[in-house]
This record gives structure tokens, C-alpha cells and sequence, in this order.
RNA sequence: UGGGGAGUCGUCUAAUGGCAGGACGGCAGACUCUGGAUCUGCUUGUAGGGGUUCGAAUCCUCUCUCCCCAGCCA
């Protein structure tokens, strides 16, 4: 019953076999997850889906979420990772309170395990090379071979052990393995390595080890260490989940159950740390959080939600079957989350000169302007107006075309919560005949907010007044890839869209923006949600686009006309 | 050709033998002092064959396609 009620648009199968383990009481009723993240990479979208899973599933069924640093690897980890990814996982929203755990603390108690492996002959220590063990080891389609050193004793595997973790023998001369079955055709179970020797100083344990665990052996135990319920893994681990079991099994542990699901791809991206990590470090983009990256670091740098990045996980579903999600949805979530909490200003892009000819020359008025039509409690504030103004080049057409609402010549618009203008000429560079400057009269009786101002026109424009109005930098962000799928045509560098950052300088911004802070999100007028970049300061304001607004006019124009 | 998985609108996802539904996108319209937002309507899908059944996306069977695995990476 209780089943039923759980299904529907929220539900998933990974909550289904939860609720099946409660019903059956397979964990005492309890639900305890982990994200397990290996400190060797920055965070990014796929793993929130992760974190999102894990964290959610565990506050929907009144249970617990550990964060635990898979680190044992010290040759790719680094303490730098560890902090940024604390930070990512606590501005997505998520707590562990006190359970940050790392699989290096339980180096100890891995190799009493171990020993009791060998003491029940099933493990061995190995003196075949990594190239013969991978000889050994046979193919896809054809099965391993033993290792000569196999069926050593237990007395003579528990010394050469003790050794190797004393320091005697060389980096790749030895390892332990499990002793399964070569001819298995899950590669995994044909012996399995346990430890490598790795004369390497770890970030956390420093030079107390030089043998360190292979995922496979530090996983499991790592989880059935911290009394797991459910361990949940992508899909390419499923291959692994026997030997996650065997593992558990011969030690008669506590034993998680491990279930896979579908990683996340989104189309126009990679997200594949061997890739972001080439972008980062061939100079594609400008690190981490360049804010055309799909990392956390940089999607909060692009002003992106947490609230926008949960809901786009909570949207995606999680299943077994490979996918690949369309950007686009991501933007939407950021768009109805920015749309509701986004105080509106005013900027103009690429600035074109507007005189009013018919407003006095030191005039100035102080327009109520409202700081979100869809939040009143958002409050107004009051933006100046004068006899010379900036509008938007792009809202200016000599010659329009057809279903043109905007300014050109002998046509009306309002510009926003001032007055109704129209245009009266314009003046242009002789030489270039680039229209330099728009001469408009202006109609006092429409001005907004009064009674009699109601007048209606097509269009309606932002503008900044040019006395009052602060420069700013502004940086345009584009999809990164060119490509729905990166990959699909050789080397994914191939498809970098060219154009996924245009730098713009001079803009004109009105003034409430003067103190606004790094971080701090405005939607644009008519052009799109833009936040502060933390390269802003007071004498250079720089701002980057978070995500546009939908263009109707666009889309009317790539198609050729209404 | 070994082992493990997966195939439902363009995309993601729901259905648990009983009306194939939702979201995004797209299209059309309404509204609009943001060509934004909002609202309304529409469109499109069970990989294929055979079987069981009153009834199949769901069960059985055969086939096809796609993904993962041969690190002393995770």
C-alpha cells in the first residue's frame, strides 16, 4: 500500500527496492547511504545527480548520508580536491554533519582483513609482473591462467605480506591478490589485485603506508565499515557487484546492497574527468570553475541555484538505461528558479546614443521602477531618466522588417516605466554611415504609472540614462561544444564552439547596480539572468551571463520573418 | 565470439496484466509596460517477429540494436 503511495513522477526503482528492504526489514527498517567521491577532480553536474541520490534518499526515508573520500590512490589525490569538494557538496544544499569519513582512516583495520583473507587461503601474495599478470589474466572471450605463485602457503603469504607492507620489495614486484576463479568470465573475479605497492606519501596518512588498496577491496569494506544500507553506484560498476559481494561474504561482514544507475550526459558538454581535466589544463577554458564548465564550481560561478541544480536532478529521473539530457532542460530549471527570485535592472549591451529632443536639457526624473513583476514584495526602486538615454543598438532598425516591434524610424515604443517615444531621425557617421545617435520626441502624457499614461504601443524597451548610467564588462557565455555529443566525430577539442565566450566592454548599466557583489544575481531586462563575477570590483563591474532570457524575436528571425 | 546491463513521444521519465501519462522541446493561440513570464490547445512513442491471455509496454520465446568490462585507476 505504502508502495503504491510512493510510486508516481517521483518514484524510481532504486526507491522501489528500498521500500521492498524496509517492508522485509532486510536492514532493521534502516536507510543509510554515502557519496564516495575520490579527491582527485573537481565535482561536476553528473555527480550532483549523484549527491542529489544519496542525500535524498536518504532524508526521504529518514536515514543518514555519509561523505566519504574514497582516497586510495594517492598517486591522483591531493588535500586541494578534498576542500573544493566539500564546498561544491555544501553549497548544493547537502549535510553530513559529522560523518566526513575517508577510506585511509580504515587503512588498518583493510589489512586485518586482509590477513584474514590469506589465513582462509583466499588471498595469495603475487610476484608476477603487471604485464604477466595481465597476460595471465587472458581476454574477453578466453580465460586466465593461474599464477605460478598461487598456491603458496599461508604462512609464507601472511611474511611476504608483513614485508610488503614493511617497505622490501620494489613498486610493481608484488601485489596481493584474491584468490576466485581465472576462468570466470567476470573479469573482475580472476584473482583480483587487493594491494600494489605504491612508495608514495598519501595526503592524509602520509609515509605510513606504501601498499594501498585497490577500489574494489576499500569499497565495500569502506561501506560495510560505516554500516551502509545501500551503496549506490553508476552503471559501470555492476560488473563489480559479485565480487563487492564475494569480498563481504568471505569476511562474513555487514553487507550493503550496491545498486547501479545510469550516469548523467548532457548534450553540448563533457563530462568525463579525463576531459575536463584536458580542457582545464590545455587552456580551453580558464580552470575549474571557468564558468562555461559543467562543474559545480563552475556553474556556481555562472550563477547558477543550488535550488535550479536540484530540481533539474529531481527532474531527470534516475534508471538503468543510458541517456543523454538535453541542456536545454538544465536552463529551463535555472530560468523558473532565477524568474521568481531575480531582481529585474536595467543594462544596455551595446549601447546606442537616444536624444530627446523635446525633454529639457537639465531635467532629470526619479521613475519607480518594480524590482520583479512576479514578487510585489520584491519592492520598487527609482531609476533616472533624462533628455539622453542608451538603448539597446539592437533594438534600432532604419529599415525594419516586417513584424518589427521595436524603434525605427517615424515608429513608437515605450521605453520601460518612463515614457512612450518616437523616433524622429537619426544622425550617422559620414564615412562609415553607421548610425550614430537616434533623435526622438517624447510624448509627457504617457508616462507609466499614471493614470493617463496607459497608452499602448508594441514595444517597449530598457534604456539607462547616459548621465547616470555605470560601465560594466560583460561576459557573454555560449554552450561550450557545438555538438549535441562531443565525442561523436573524433576528438571532442574539434567541436569547442569558438564562440562560447564574447567579452563586452562599455556596456551601460544604471546605477542601483553600483554596490551589487560578487555572486549577487539580476535578470537584464529583455536579455537574460547575469550575476556578478568574482573579477568585479568597484572601478570594473563585470558581470556574467547566467543564461538568456527566450527571444521570441530571435527565433521569428531564424526562421525568416513572422 | 565470454561476462554484465539497457531498449517507451525529438529528449528525459512513468506504468508493476486493465484508458500508454508527465516534464522539456516544438507548433498554434490568449495575455503582456520584459517579443520575458503566465495561461490554453495541439502534435508525436512501447526495437522487431512469434506465443500466453477476455486483455500485454508489462508474462514466455526467438531476433535485432546499443552500452560496460581485459588498470598494480575509481
Amino acid at each position: 500500500m505504502e508502495g503504491k503511495a510512493r510510486r508516481g513522477p517521483s518514484s524510481n526503482f532504486i526507491k522501489e527496492i528500498i521500500l521492498r528492504d524496509i517492508e522485509t526489514n532486510r536492514y532493521g527498517g534502516r536507510v543509510h547511504t554515502r557519496f564516495p567521491p575520490e579527491p582527485n577532480g573537481y565535482l561536476h553536474i553528473g555527480h550532483a545527480k549523484s549527491i542529489c541520490i544519496n542525500f535524498g534518499l536518504a532524508a526521504e526515508f529518514g536515514g543518514l548520508c555519509n561523505l566519504r573520500f574514497d582516497d586510495t590512490n594517492p598517486v591522483k589525490e591531493e588535500a586541494e580536491y578534498v576542500e573544493a569538494i566539500k564546498e561544491d557538496v555544501r553549497w548544493l544544499g547537502f549535510d553530513w554533519g559529522d560523518r566526513e569519513y575517508y577510506a585511509s582512516d580504515y587503512f588498518e583495520q583493510f589489512y586485518e582483513y586482509a590477513i584474514q583473507l590469506i589465513k582462509a587461503g583466499k588471498a595469495y601474495v603475487d610476484d608476477l609482473s603487471p604485464d604477466e599478470i595481465r597476460e595471465y589474466r587472458g581476454t574477453l572471450t578466453e580465460p586466465g591462467r593461474e599464477s605460478p605463485y598461487r598456491n603458496r602457503s599461508v604462512e609464507e603469504n601472511l611474511g611476504l605480506f608483513e614485508r610488503m607492507r614493511a617497505g622490501e620489495f620494489e613498486e610493481g614486484s608484488r601485489v596481493l591478490r584474491a584468490k576466485i576463479d581465472m576462468s570466470s568470465g567476470n573479469l573482475n573475479m580472476r584473482d583480483p589485485v587487493m594491494y600494489r605497492i605504491l612508495k608514495v606519501p598519501h595526503h592524509r596518512t602520509a609515509d605510513k603506508w606504501c601498499i594501498y588498496p585497490m577500489y574494489d577491496w576499500a569499497h565495500g569494506l569502506s561501506d560495510s565499515i560505516e554500516g551502509i544500507t545501500h551503496s549506490i553506484c553508476t552503471l559501470e560498476f555492476e560488473d563489480h557487484r559479485p565480487l563487492y559481494d564475494w569480498f563481504l561474504d568471505e569476511l562474513n561482514l555487514h553487507h550493503p546492497r550496491q545498486i547501479e544507475f545510469a550516469r548523467l550526459n548532457l548534450s553540448y558538454t563533457v563530462l568525463s574527468k579525463r576531459k575536463l581535466t584536458r580542457l582545464v589544463e590545455e587552456g580551453f577554458v580558464d580552470g575549474w570553475d571557468d564558468p562555461r564548465m559543467p562543474t559545480i564550481a563552475g556553474l556556481r560561478r555562472r550563477g547558477y541555484t543550488p535550488e535550479a541544480i536540484r530540481n533539474f536532478c529531481e527532474r531527470i529521473g534516475v534508471a538503468k538505461s543510458d541517456s543523454v539530457v538535453d541542456i536545454g532542460l538544465l536552463e529551463h530549471c535555472l530560468r523558473e528558479d532565477l524568474n521568481k527570485r531575480a531582481p529585474r535592472a536595467m543594462a544596455v549591451l551595446e549601447p546606442l546614443r537616444v536624444v530627446i529632443v523635446n525633454y529639457p536639457e537639465e531635467r532629470v526624473e526619479e521613475l519607480e521602477v518594480e524590482n520583479n513583476p512576479e514578487d510585489p514584495s520584491m519592492g520598487s526602486r527609482r531609476v533616472p531618466f533624462s533628455r539622453v538615454l542608451y538603448i539597446e543598438r539592437g533594438d534600432f532598425r532604419e529599415d525594419p522588417p516586417k513584424g518589427w516591434f521595436r524603434l525605427a524610424p517615424g515608429r513608437e515604443v515605450r521605453l520601460k516605466s518612463a515614457y512612450i517615444i518616437r523616433c524622429e531621425g537619426v544622425v550617422k557617421d559620414g564615412r562609415t554611415g553607421e548610425v550614430t545617435e537616434v533623435h526622438c520626441t517624447y510624448d509627457p502624457g504617457t508616462k507609466s504609472g499614471t493614470p493617463e499614461g496607459g497608452r499602448r504601443v508594441k514595444g517597449t524597451l530598457h534604456w539607462v540614462s547616459e548621465a547616470h548610467a555605470l560601465e560594466a564588462e560583460v561576459r557573454l557565455y555560449d554552450r561550450l561544444f557545438l555538438r549535441p555529443n562531443p565525442d561523436e566525430a573524433g576528438d571532442f577539442i574539434d567541436c569547442l564552439n569558438p564562440d562560447s565566450l564574447k567579452v563586452l566592454r562599455g556596456c551601460r548599466i544604471e546605477p542601483s547596480l553600483k554596490d551589487a557583489v560578487p555572486g549577487q544575481r539580476f535578470q537584464f531586462l529583455r536579455l537574460g539572468y547575469f550575476c556578478v563575477d568574482r573579477d568585479s570590483s568597484g572601478s570594473n563591474l563585470v558581470f556574467n551571463r547566467t543564461v538568456s532570457l527566450k527571444d521570441r524575436w530571435a527565433k521569428i528571425e531564424r526562421k525568416g520573418g513572422p
